[in-house]
DNA sequence: TTAATATATGAACATTTATTAAATTGTTCA
DNA sequence: TGAACAATTTAATAAATGTTCATATATTAA
């Protein structure tokens, strides 16, 4: 241990990186966005909430990274799988970026 | 306009991924923290505080990226060039991730 | 069992990003 | 001027991402 930064953060770095990696695309992010409006929600009607280019193999390949990154969680019913957001403390997200937009 | 999501976010949306896809990597957000610390700083005492395995034209790239996002600013004195946060507020990331590490 | 629906997966391709080395610009000082 | 230093730029390459299409799995209904 030095007086520099420590080690020790560096997984911390990591693993945060990892988490904005996998929410840094204006698709994702509305992801977010709609399922802090409406969660949990299935594949199909998330999709069109996304818009009308959206593909549901798109869709479940953001999804699925999504869910691998720890953001969000998925729980199945009948054919559908409902995904919701794993912590909402990361919709603050939101937050330190509005108000960084045109500081 | 429909009653789903509004049109108008999508450039909010693309705004806000520009911005977490400037700092989504584990050297980026060293940057940040170490400027948090102590701003401004120039690229050379930047790179120290890396760490060992930094090397001056990565951290150059990597700070141009972040400069050209809006997340930093720059100001030359001689043949240094120091860098700055754009907005502090922008710090708050740290607290949204660290917070979902392991919830 | 077959058909229909919902979602996931895998391959292929284009695009972007990260890393490194080499060359370049700009500044200061002797 | 020219040597020394700080930082940027360019180019080359490797690696990761995003998108689309085709196919596969799973569930339900007929």
């Amino acid at each position: 241990m030095n007086a520099t930064t420590p080690e020790i953060t560096r997984n911390q770095m990591e693993h945060a990186a990892k988490v904005l990696k996998a929410i840094a695309h204006p698709v994702k992010l509305e992801i977010l966005k709609i399922l802090a409006a409406a969660e949990p929600m299935d594949v199909t009607t998330l999709c069109g909430h996304v818009g009308m280019d959206c593909q549901i193999s798109m869709m479940s390949h953001h999804l699925a990274k999504m869910k691998d990154n720890g953001v969000l969680t998925s729980q199945k019913h009948g054919k559908q799988v409902f995904y919701s957001i794993a912590n909402r403390n990361l919709l603050n997200i939101f937050n330190c970026i509005e108000n960084c937009g045109d500081a």
